[in-house]
DNA sequence: AGGCGCTTGTGAAGAGGTGCACAAATCGCG
DNA sequence: CGCGATTTGTGCACCTCTTCACAAGCGCCT
């Protein structure tokens, strides 16, 4: 049921409390349109048009505007947005006003690349904690970090108090872990195991699959391929597609 | 490592012609189940109910099924799927019945580790060749490939007639890559980069943002918070979590 | 052979997301 | 001081995706 709710007025008392509720498809266009923003702020710019934005983040105008209606947004009509106050905005909704701690687990072959991914630290969030089950990499250093056992996990997210994992491990080992994440209180998940984590209600998983993602390349690739070996094909309704076929969930010719 | 060719296949070489122009989220799912349907295979199962898979891949099951049924597989009813057949149909749709050779552009800390992920290999992916713009990298070694100069990338892609590019450069570097791989020929680009790529209609690109994944789950982190701060909302397992949460962020000032 | 339990495949209803098009609001300028 | 250019915010229609619910089909057991 979506319900449509004003957030708060203008000059309404209380910092914007109640927390918009978001439909999911916004919040995950939001840290585009941050990125998007911060470029902008360092280019200089103080304001920034819907559609200047939107080119910009790869969506469009129309919906960049609902989006950010929808967290009760003040752009000038006649003007465009404010770009910092934007900003701030976005990551107060987001909650980027603290950086929160990650902790990352398996530090094999990718592990160690997001270890050493500064762009975590950019944006917005801190890797307080490494660890592995191979004791073989306990007490390796990456990053300024030393890598820890699993089985500190609890002891060091009670110091660190951890807010996500991460789960870079084997898929074998990915649920094992993810049930002592769960266990010392973390309730959002990042995993890049090839599997599915099953977590009580209430504890937010995100899966990123590298393979996954060039398999669905592969479809279209296949699929473009085999348009272009059927000419005309009987004239059957494959033929009739209209303008384009483009994938709507990627990014396609923009502007030019 | 395991190649499966599809081993009692659909018979007919010459059937399945017709691309059945699937939903765009069908084709994004069915890279999960063809996962899950290797790990039956492995575990010697030879059939399984709609049930059984889509509790495999994390998915409901009226979803799954009306998911193969737009591939028009076959299923038995009172029995399930044959998990050999199944296979065969899915990855004869995703196109992943020849290993498509991929390119890398790109190869710091996280170009590094994809260049070493497994997990392109072992699903029906070859990495080709890597790149790099940077001179003291060309010439290193990386699983057995050279990393060579961007600028080979025309004549390499000839070669080895690339299906797929990845990018894994900083952002400023991205488009002209981008530009250069959709010069040789490459038409679809899978983007590490944390930046919106142009280029032309009929080119799909999918972008993975690694730290956009983060801001997503802490949005949700947040909302989380700021929800068991509030007034009774009904739900409740939230409350009943082993271990007591240790994070919890009282601000959200907004504005000004 | 016939009935029974199980599972698929799908029609239909509902939820959610998208994009157009336009009214409302604001600024700059003559 | 009012007008026109500009841009936001949003109602509405369309479309895709999801989920339910159930008839049709299949194999097994008696």
């Amino acid at each position: 049921m979506s319900q449509h709710r004003h957030p708060g007025a203008p000059g309404s008392a209380g910092a914007v409390p109640a927390l918009p509720d978001l439909p999911e498809a916004t919040v995950a266009r939001l840290p585009e349109y941050l990125r998007a923003l911060h470029n902008l702020a360092d280019s200089g710019d103080e304001t920034v048009s819907s559609e200047g934005l939107a080119a910009a983040a790869g969506v469009n105008s129309a919906k960049l505007r609902k989006d950010l209606s929808h967290l009760g947004s003040y752009g000038t009509r006649g003007v465009g947005y404010d770009v910092a106050l934007l900003i701030g905005q976005i990551e107060s909704v987001l909650g980027l006003t603290q950086r929160r701690a990650v902790a990352l687990v398996g530090v094999g072959n990718l592990g160690h690349a997001l270890a050493g991914y500064d762009g975590f630290a950019s944006r917005g969030f801190r890797i307080a904690a490494l660890f592995d089950a191979d004791p073989a990499r306990v007490g390796e250093e990456i990053n300024g970090l030393v890598v820890q056992h699993v089985d500190e996990l609890s002891r060091v997210a009670a110091e660190e108090s951890i807010a996500i994992g991460v789960i870079a491990t084997p898929a074998a080992a990915a649920q094992p872990v993810a049930d002592q994440l769960v266990a010392v209180g973390v309730t959002s998940i990042l995993n890049f195991a090839p599997c599915v984590l099953s977590v009580p209600e209430g504890v937010d998983v995100r899966k990123v699959d590298l393979a996954i993602e060039l398999q669905i390349l592969s479809f279209h690739e296949h699929r473009k391929a085999s348009l272009t070996a059927l000419p005309a094909a009987g004239g059957s309704a494959l033929t009739a597609l209209p303008g384009g076929l483009a994938a709507s969930d990627s990014q396609e010719a923009i502007g030019t």
